[in-house]
DNA sequence: TTGTCGCGGGG
DNA sequence: GTGTACGCGACAA
């Protein structure tokens, strides 16, 4: 019994270097620990009792004397929670199968029916968890206590294949990172089934001699290992890759999983005892989602971001590998070579927070890895703080219909404005919750908001620590990661209140409601304040806003205005200089672009970016906007002239003018339809000769004077240029310049985007105009923007 | 135009 | 035995 909500956040046991744990629902658990001192591996024969919660005891009456209070040597043993919780009775026996043979027959004479799994009876009736999860809720132990990242043995590796179907695809390579670093490379020694067999083999033995903790990919649980499997089941092959030979893959439901074989509505992920699977693109995909600064999720785009590429690294477009290996292999091995070494990187940069998460929450890290922080370590944490504290659970329960209510988003001005700054709330949504103490109502032992509050502390202590440690070193990316995943906690509370549908156990949309009710006074209040020291609003969203100041202000006058008004706010509610910029061009609610004072500049929004959009055109905008910010028409007006010229002279090249498009019909389901409607992105694919494709495949098509026309990328085939100059003319005026409507009078955009051809009566002094800032009226300003709830 | 749905990745 | 959100593109109405 314990509320201690330190305990709560980090569990209690204190077993250092756990690696990986695998439990059975006998009872039985195998756990893996690596001394960081040494680098041994240790492994452990635990026991665990089995434990369900259930709402009631009525479906284990019929046990008789072999059901008990806790304490009693009986078969089964209960005890009854604290608390109006509905999941009151935790039972537990010494086998978890037969506990819950015995509550379904319990449950099925009851109800009258078959009852045939657990989760038959509802979420509000039974809390059953994976026995790897009993095992460390009921032990208190979590994974990696004192053991850096660093001290993990971590393995990589990646197939190369003759396609992407296990089908009909074969595998012919397979690169491996190992722990130490060093990389290797396994071919098949020919073409047939038993070539391929032997290499399968090889990378099992490979992964059993290195005996990593982990094993990474990018992709790994959406190709590699569906492939494997695939293959090895195929070939006849047993694949083993975990710790215990006897076993081999097991999988798992997981929503963002691959289609199991059978029901192909059913999702699922690989897994291996004593080993944890590790997907890089999971943490690529959490890392972007409050980043959102990658140019795609493709492990060679994120590996040149953030600075993992090397400078030779070799490129081969993926439908050319098995190809190119054919000719020229070696290009092929470092090709493979390098992607585990850029995997091994983007897992060490962005894997950290998983790894902290894990020496939290009551789960495997690969779970930890792949789940969503709300359901996926909040609700583990919570189940843990209320046994813990011996206090009842609540179930489940379907929101009353109350519809959640979303941020605010004002928009004060359209056009361009200089001077300008950004200020925002340091997480908001946070922040309100503890400073206004709002938490679910049926949380009673305010378990959620002792969290979040824990959090934000260890958090600020991580952040200091990652500042004292040298920089680059192991300590302080430890540090470093141990905030980003406290971040990730932190900022999905509200997210967890907020679910709807019943996802989540404490899911409470009057206090989701509460903190963005509070969230829009707290934006009004904000924008209000800064107006009334003369700043010009122009936009205002969730948690920001960015204004224009008087030219005479220096950044001492904006910092002041902005620690003013901050200083106005709540305790726990920081208000943040976030920062300056040189003009902005307010186009439409989150559509804007930024010049930055060092002369960047940056665009957001659909109205310019999209990737359909013909490089000539954003070639033409980013050139355009940027004169424009930069207050000379005279170079938007040159900018436009140039891009009508280099048109009309063929100087833009065909893939200038293509833009990008997905295919979605198959060649067969084209010619079907293809007599009711032309298609160009087809039509550009017959023309030049292609009539195979596949779906979902992504090519470059442009407009000819007669059709279209296909730009190869790959064979780098000749740049015919014979694109449709008056097409493209209409589209840069009318998909490009218009973006810059709202930065000049209606007169003047007419007079700065005139046809050439049309000679004006008067030379347009384009000297004397100015980019225009239009307030808009302010009943119109307003918009609360409803995150539907979905169910 | 507006609403709905599905994707993002891997060879 | 699972569960992000968001921005974008494709398609149907």
């Amino acid at each position: 019994m314990s509320l201690n909500p330190d305990e709560w956040l980090w569990g209690w046991d204190p077993t250092p270097g756990i690696v990986s744990v695998w439990a059975e629902s006998d009872g039985r658990a195998i756990v893996w620990r690596r001394i960081g001192a040494t680098g041994a591996l240790i492994r452990e024969d635990d026991r665990f009792r089995p434990w369900l919660l259930l709402d009631r005891l009525d479906d284990l009456r019929h046990l008789g004397t072999e059901l008990a209070p806790e304490g009693a040597a009986s078969r089964v043993t209960w005890r009854e929670l604290d608390g109006p919780g509905a999941l009151r009775f935790l039972v537990s026996a010494a086998d978890g199968k037969a506990l819950a043979a015995a509550v379904l027959q319990g449950a099925s004479r009851r109800l009258d029916r078959e009852i045939r799994h657990l989760r038959d009876l509802g979420d509000e009736a039974v809390l059953s968890l994976a026995p790897e999860e009993q095992y460390l809720v009921a032990s208190g132990r979590t994974y990696f206590r004192d053991l850096a990242f660093d001290q993990l043995h971590r393995l990589q590796f990646d197939l190369e294949t003759t396609g992407l179907d296990p089908e009909r695809a074969r595998m012919f390579m397979v690169a491996v990172g190992h722990p130490s670093g060093a990389t290797e490379v396994l071919e098949a020694t020919g073409r047939g089934d038993e070539a391929e067999a032997d290499l399968i083999r090889r990378l099992a033995a490979v992964v059993a001699a290195a005996d990593p903790d982990v094993i990474e990919n990018h992709n790994l649980h959406g190709f590699d290992l569906p492939f494997l499997d695939r293959r090895a089941r195929k070939l006849g092959v047993r694949l083993v890759l975990g710790r215990i030979p006897h076993l081999g893959l097991r999988q798992r439901a997981a929503r963002r999983g691959v289609a199991g074989d059978g029901d192909s509505r059913r999702r699922i992920r690989f897994l291996v005892p004593g080993r944890e699977l590790i997907d890089t693109l999971d943490a690529v995909r959490q890392y972007d989602f409050s980043a959102r600064e990658l140019p795609g999720h493709g492990l060679k785009a994120v590996a040149r971001h953030l600075g993992l590429a090397k400078a030779d690294r070799e490129l081969v477009p993926g439908h050319l590998i098995y190809q190119v290996y054919r000719d020229d292999p070696d290009r092929i091995r470092r090709y493979a070579t390098a992607d585990v070494e850029e995997v091994a990187g983007l897992a060490r940069v962005l894997g950290g927070a998983a790894f902290a998460l894990a020496t939290m929450a009551p789960r495997r890290y690969e779970r930890l890895a792949d789940a969503g922080p709300a359901t996926g370590v909040i609700d583990p944490l919570l189940v843990r703080a209320y046994l813990r504290a011996g206090a009842a659970l609540p179930a489940h329960q379907p929101g009353d219909g109350t519809v959640h209510s979303g941020a605010a988003l004002h928009l004060f001005a359209t056009g361009v404005a200089h001077r300008v700054v950004k200020a925002d709330v340091a997480s908001l949504y946070p922040s309100l919750m503890r400073a206004y103490r709002i938490g679910p109502a049926r949380d009673r032992l305010g378990a959620l908001l002792a969290l979040v509050d824990r959090l934000v502390e260890r958090r600020l202590a991580a952040k200091a620590s990652a500042r004292a440690a040298p920089p680059g070193s192991a300590e302080r990316y430890t540090h470093e990661a141990m905030s980003a995943a406290m971040k990730l906690v932190v900022n999905s509370a509200y997210g967890y209140m907020a679910a709807g549908g019943g996802l989540t156990r404490f899911a409470d949309v009057h206090a989701a409601n509460e903190v963005t009710r509070r969230g829009r006074e707290m934006l009004d209040f904000m924008c209000r304040a800064l107006a009334a020291r003369g700043v010009t609003l122009l936009e205002a969203d969730t948690d920001g806003v960015y204004f224009a100041v008087p030219d005479i202000w220096t950044e001492t006058d904006e910092r002041r205005v902005v620690a003013e008004v901050g200083a106005l706010l709540p305790p726990l509610v920081q208000l943040e200089f976030e920062g300056r910029y040189a003009a902005m061009l307010s186009h439409e609610p989150k559509n804007y672009a930024l010049l930055g004072i060092d002369g960047k500049l940056v665009l957001r929004g659909v109205a310019f970016r999209s990737s359909r959009a013909e490089p000539f055109g954003e070639a033409f905008l980013r050139r355009a906007i940027g004169r424009l910010l930069r207050g000379d028409i005279q170079g938007v007006r040159d900018a436009y002239l140039d891009a009508v010229s280099m048109l009309r002279r063929r100087e833009y090249s065909t893939h200038d003018v293509s833009s990008r498009v997905r295919l979605t019909k198959s060649p067969a389901a084209y010619q079907a339809s293809r007599a009711i409607r032309r298609e160009l992105s087809y039509e550009a694919l017959l023309s030049a000769g292609r009539t195979r494709w596949r779906v979902g495949e992504k090519v470059r098509i442009y407009r000819t004077r007669t059709g279209s026309g296909l730009v190869d990328e790959q064979d780098q085939a000749p740049d015919r240029r014979d694109y449709d100059v008056d097409h493209y003319g209409r589209v840069l005026r009318a998909n490009f310049a218009v973006r810059l409507i709202r930065a000049l009078s209606p007169d003047d955009f007419g007079v700065v985007f005139a046809d050439p051809d049309q000679p004006s009566l008067f030379t347009p002094a384009f000297d004397a105009m100015h980019p225009v800032l239009n307030a808009l009226p302010s009943p119109g300003v307003y918009r609360t923007i409803d995150h539907a709830q979905r169910g």
